[in-house]
Order: structure tokens, then sequence, then C-alpha cells
DNA sequence: TGTACATCAGTGAACGCGCGTTCACTGATGTAC
DNA sequence: TGTACATCAGTGAACGCGCGTTCACTGATGTAC
């Protein structure tokens, strides 16, 4: 009649998915420090061997979290609409707002030594694959048609977003710049300038473009970007 | 005859900097993870007590190297001389030579739990000048004049520096650009174009001024980010 | 100059802890005949 | 449909380890008289 209780040695039906799951809620609740395989495990409702025989050690396991976080920021940032320029600034915005929601699993992604791991194929084909999105997204709003253009372009969005999330989440930002009440909005709009302005000749003025049409035409509501003007974007201290 | 070796219970001279000095050295070798406090007394040749005649716990000797390291890199930015421009750029990849040299101290100098601490102030400070630093060098390029537009003008600047030099840290760069040799030009170049470019009203073109004469002038030597032309920053892949 | 004493900055042994990992085991499941 | 058996995915106890921290101690140093 009732539910019968799992009974010892059971199988689990998908652990895999469940450890994966279970890391997550502990980077949630606790930071990139909570996450143990004994308190996965833990958190799974599982002994601490048995998450081995899913993932060859540690690490494993730290990769598998970092390709599966890749794979949730490539769908954060997939079906943006509306014109190539008002596209990348939301697709900024999302990327942004993906780290600071989730900024443990985000510090798991870009560390250091996941690059190291045997398992690292994975995580960097889902980064690779995020990373093309973005090309994509510059490419349809860079005036260069090259390649590589287009590659420089992509990295300096990638690496201005990155160090802006990084930099709040680091709490380097506030005490800077104590009112600064929506991070989100500065590398969007920094990228979209940066595309069109620093990787092009001087003399194919794109700045116009972007600042004065494509860009920031504000179609507010269109993109939550657009709902404070740019020069509200820090407060003086 | 012989000089006396170090008896038991004996002062240890200046064994604050010694620790320090022994945790810069553990950083280099080890990296971030390295850092125990235990290994850091080893180092020091001093018990695993000793350290707590100078710190109150770990956290206050992760803060003290923090601060340290802070301290370290404002050096690094100092006595930058030539034009404004020429210096900010030096600047930016005295900076990103400063992250890419000293990777780990880097990382416990932004790692986010330090701001937690209840030593952060110092820490705070030193981060602070830094930043004070940086804006100074910003204002003198930018055709903005108020504090906020320079502050926004820095942090920008900073964002950048900050996400190309992680980005390459966590090894997600050379996957992605494998011929990238000298990452120390991106984003000094990115920075000083946005500085005057992306937070700047768009009738008041300064990317000419910039592109054209104040920053890319190659005074070749002077400046190390010269050495290369702008075109070869990234290779196609 | 000597002497008594407080303070300082070390020692080194010990604590409890949680970690990653191993291992013999066991029950459920799937398959061959 | 039953039976024998191999495989799979768990258990749970145990391992050694290094960690941060504590603590009674001790010898060197500085100071007062």
């Amino acid at each position: 009649m009732t539910t019968p209780s799992r009974s010892v040695g059971q199988h689990h039906g998908d652990l895999r998915a469940g450890l994966l799951r279970a890391a997550l809620d502990l980077l949630h609740e606790g930071g990139a420090e909570a996450l143990t395989l004994r308190a996965v495990a833990r958190r799974a409702g599982v002994s601490p061997g048995a998450p081995y025989h899913h993932f060859a050690d540690k690490d494993a396991l730290l990769a598998a979290v970092a390709e599966d976080g890749f794979v949730r920021l490539h769908a954060a940032l997939t079906e943006r609409c509306g014109a190539p320029a008002a596209r990348l600034r939301s697709m900024c915005a999302a990327y942004t707002r993906f780290a600071l929601s989730n900024p443990a699993l985000y510090a798991v992604m870009f560390h250091p030594d996941l690059g190291q791991s045997p398992t690292m194929q994975s995580v960097a084909a889902a980064a690779l694959a995020t990373f093309e999105q973005l090309i994509a997204a510059v490419a349809a709003v860079s005036p260069r048609p090259d390649p590589q253009g287009q590659r420089e372009a992509a990295l300096l969005v990638w690496a201005t977003a990155h160090g802006a999330v990084v930099l709040q989440l680091g709490g380097m930002v506030r005490p800077l710049t104590p009112s600064l009440d929506d991070t989100t909005r500065l590398p969007a709009q920094v990228a979209a300038a940066c595309v069109g302005v620093a990787l092009c000749p001087a003399d194919d003025d794109p700045l116009a473009q972007l600042t004065q049409g494509a860009v920031d035409p504000p179609r507010r509501g269109d993109d939550p970007l657009q709902e404070t003007p740019p020069a509200q974007l820090l407060d003086a201290p």
C-alpha cells in the first residue's frame, strides 16, 4: 500500500543526473567551496562511494558540472530576436544575468585547473559552442567581414562582459561605485560600442551607426537594457 | 666562530614579512590551492602555531597577501611617463603583465570571499588606491571632465583588462585563438579605444584622435605595446 | 652594573574534522537457454 | 515460463591525509630599580 522505500543496494534511476543536480544546488547554497564529492553524494542521498560509478574522480565531476554550465549558458543565449545590434545587446545582458545569478557555477566554469583535466575536451567543446554563438551575433553587427576580425571582436566582447561580471562578483565594483544598481547594462553597452568601434578602421566610422541608429535607438520594452538611460549606469560616489 | 644556529624559542626577526614572502613563493609554485597556513609556516621555517602570533586566522593571512598584491600592483603601475594616451596604454600593459606574471596572487586579490573578511578594509583601501591611479590616467585621456564619467571610464578599462586577463589565465583564450602570442596587447588597445569612444557623446568624436594621433602613433621602443601592429593581435584559426 | 621580573614570539604535540578514495559486499536487473 | 548466471550500481566501513587551530611550555628580550 505505502510506497516501498528504496531498499539497500537498489539502483537509483539516473544517479549521474542526480549528482549534477546536487552539485548545482550546493554551488548555489554554499559557493564553490561547498562542492565536495562527499557533500554531493550526501545531497543526492547516496553513499560516498556511489559517485565513483559515474565519475572517475572529483575532477571529472567538476568537469561535468562546468560542461553542464556551458550548456545552460548556451541555452540562455539562444532565441534572441530583433535587429542584429539589439540581439547582441540582449545576448550580452543574458550573459551577465546568467553569471550574476549563478556566481559559483560561473566560477567553476572558468576555473583555471579545468583545462588540465583529461575530460577537458567536452568542456572546451561546450565553451566553444557558446563562443561561436557570440561570434555569430558579433558578425551580424560588425562591418568587418573577415572571420579573424569577427573572432577578435567576439573575444573582446566576451572579455569585457567577463571582466565586468567577475569584478562585480568579487565585490570590487560596489565599493568603487556604491550605487551601481544593475550591472547587466555595463558590459552590454560597452560591448556593443566596442564591437563596432575598436576593431574597425577609423575611416569607416560605425560609431555613428551604433550610437545613433542600430544599437541605441531605444525601443523601450523590447530590450531590458533600454529601460534606463546610459547616463545612469554608474552613479558618482 | 661558526654562526650560531637559531636556538629553540628564539625570535625570528620579522616573521610577518617572512610569512608573506613564503605565501607569495607558494602561490608562484603551486597556485592558490597550495596556500595553506601550515604550508606557509613550513616554508618560513617555523612551527604551525607561529603564524597565530601575527595573523588572527587564515583569512587574515589571505587578506594580508591580497593587500600586499595590490600594493605591488600599484607600484607596477606608477612612474609611467609620456603623453597621457601613451601612459594609459603603458599602464594597461603593465597591469596585464602583472596579472599574467602572478596568476595565483592575482586570483587571491580578487577572491570573492575576501570582501567578507573583517580585515577587508585595508584590502579595499589598497585596491582603491590602484583604482584611483587608473582613474587619473583615464581622466588625462578622456574628454569628459565630470568625475562620474571618468569613474565609469576607469571601471570600463579595468573590467576589460581584467576580463582579458582572467579569460587568458583560465585557458579560454588559447583554444579559441591558438596563436595569440602576446595577450598584454589586447586589453591595452581595447581599453584605449573604449575610453575615448564608448563613453563619449557621438558628436565629439575622439576616435580619430585616439586611432590617428594621440594613442596609436607608433613611437616604437617607447612602449612595448607598439612593437607589433594591432592587426596581428589575434591570428585566424 | 646586576638582578628580578613581565612580556614577547617562538616550539611541538595534540585535537577534531572532513576530505578523496578504496574495497569487500550485496541486492536488483538483464540475458541465455 | 523457469532457472542459472553475469553484470551493474549501490552500501557502508575503513584508510590515510593534511588541514586549521589550540595549548602548555620555554627561552630570549626589554625594563625597572
